[in-house]
DNA sequence: ATACTGTGTTTCAATATATGAACCGCTTGG
DNA sequence: CCAAGCGGTTCATATATTGAAACACAGTAT
């Protein structure tokens, strides 16, 4: 391994939970010698990766990662490269993906990639906001979402948009334990009449979901050979969609494939 | 120098103007190797910080940054880093400074620093709109800040607020241009009649001012020294907080001490 | 067809660079 | 008052970096 790579994955020392570390935890956190460590930093610091503060002697992230952020934001916008990874999904799995953020309370659709191989296909309307008790997407959001969230939608109605619809607190509240085990959601009929939805998690900042991405199939579509390769695409999509969004999984997050219940 | 800094500064070769970049360009820009580009290259690819398109081999900013600016958003918010800036200035020059920035067509007073070293001194408030053709803050955020801003003021009425308040576009364009090739603006009882208001631009991506950073004094206290040492804070802390907020100076940027005109 | 010029990538001996144990000065706490 | 922790420095040793040359490939002009 190289030595640019070796402290480079020296950033990694850092988190929200430790975003402030001495020279001595540095070292002993990555294993190597403390006169490396100081060298390291030392590289990181001049091109502003890390800043150190004067009297605590204490490193932190610096600005030039905001400055980087800044230049690929305005290069490669987020959404531009979440519809790249998407598109490159849909056409493994022929089925239309979408890709929908919260936006405080309402989880708004954000990006539509319709498949071209069938000729009946689901079609969303961007901007739509998806009810976040009776979708996947909604679901995922809930599960893995900001603390809050779930309560708030316990406390309002739940509002039946069809026979499938779950409107009872109690059952919903089992649904979202199990997308928690699980890592992904699958909901039949819920929102639409005859329309399954597969969903999984996109992370922010650690420990939060900020959306979701999910795939809508015509019920009579649905096969386990098919269920299996939507939940690879759903992984693949999430963990990469996550990264564009510069998020972090949480540590204990995985997307099961096998469904345990 | 050694080798991690040399593999970091690799990515001052992208900007917005050239965001993907080939091998051998890479390798011409920084007068290196071929081989060593590539294994710098593959060292920033391997970490995130950069990432090579397949098809066409171009390289780019990659999402590691995009990570770590949200992580050092977190733990060090722009707002808590602009006003730990902005209160090591205010110590050294013994005057108010503020910050504000453009929301849209409104430039919005977002942080005061109050200095504690004299009874007399301007007070403002934290969400106040300041006018754009009035203040030293707005004439900065005209000259630097985006094309259309400077013109839409123009089109728009110039309201008085003081015996001194330039109402004639003629003057506010010269005004504007002075702006320009000094770096920094001076105010002489434009907004409010005693009051001397100093100010230089924070730029967001390249060429762009996204607000100003000012110093405002009761005009019996201004002085040939103070106005000095003033011009220095601002210089500093106009360098820091763009820095702090992710942005870059154009090129041909500098803050002039010396009035030319 | 053929030679030319530009890619990106690989190899390997020469050498410049990174490494870590020991040490220093300092602060903290028992 | 001593011991243990910290951040930072030194320098001989060892290891990782370097760059020329050669490679395969893709256009482009001869």
């Amino acid at each position: 391994m190289g030595t640019a790579l070796k402290v480079l994955k020296l950033l990694d020392s850092f988190s929200l939970q430790q975003p402030e570390l001495g020279l001595s935890q540095i070292a002993r956190m990555n294993q190597i010698n403390k006169a490396t460590a100081l060298r390291y930093l030392t590289n990181l610091a001049d091109y502003g990766m890390v800043e150190q503060d004067p009297q605590s002697k204490l490193y932190s992230i610096g600005t030039a990662p905001l400055r980087l952020a800044n230049l690929r934001e305005a290069a490669k916008p987020r959404l531009t490269a979440a519809r790249i990874v998407m598109k490159a999904q849909v056409l493994k799995v022929h089925e239309t993906m979408h890709m929908s953020l919260l936006k405080s309370d309402q989880l708004q659709t954000t990006l539509v990639e319709e498949t071209q191989a069938h000729s009946v296909r689901i079609s969303i309307g961007t901007s739509e906001i998806l009810p976040l008790h009776a979708t996947a997407s909604g679901i995922v959001s809930l599960a893995f979402g900001p603390r809050n969230l779930l309560q708030h939608v316990l406390d309002g109605s739940l509002p039946t948009y069809s026979e499938h619809t779950l409107t009872n607190p109690d059952r919903l509240m089992d649904l979202v334990d199990e997308t928690l085990h699980k890592g992904w959601c699958e909901s039949v009929s819920g929102y639409e009449t005859g329309v399954h939805g597969f969903a999984a998690p996109i992370f922010g900042e650690e420990q939060t979901a900020i959306g979701a991405i999910a795939c809508v199939i015509p019920q009579p579509r649905v096969t386990s050979d098919l269920r299996s390769a939507v939940l690879d695409a759903l992984s693949i999509a999430s963990k990469e969609i996550t990264s564009v969004y510069g998020g972090q999984f949480p540590a204990n997050y995985r997307l099961n494939q096998l469904q345990t219940s």
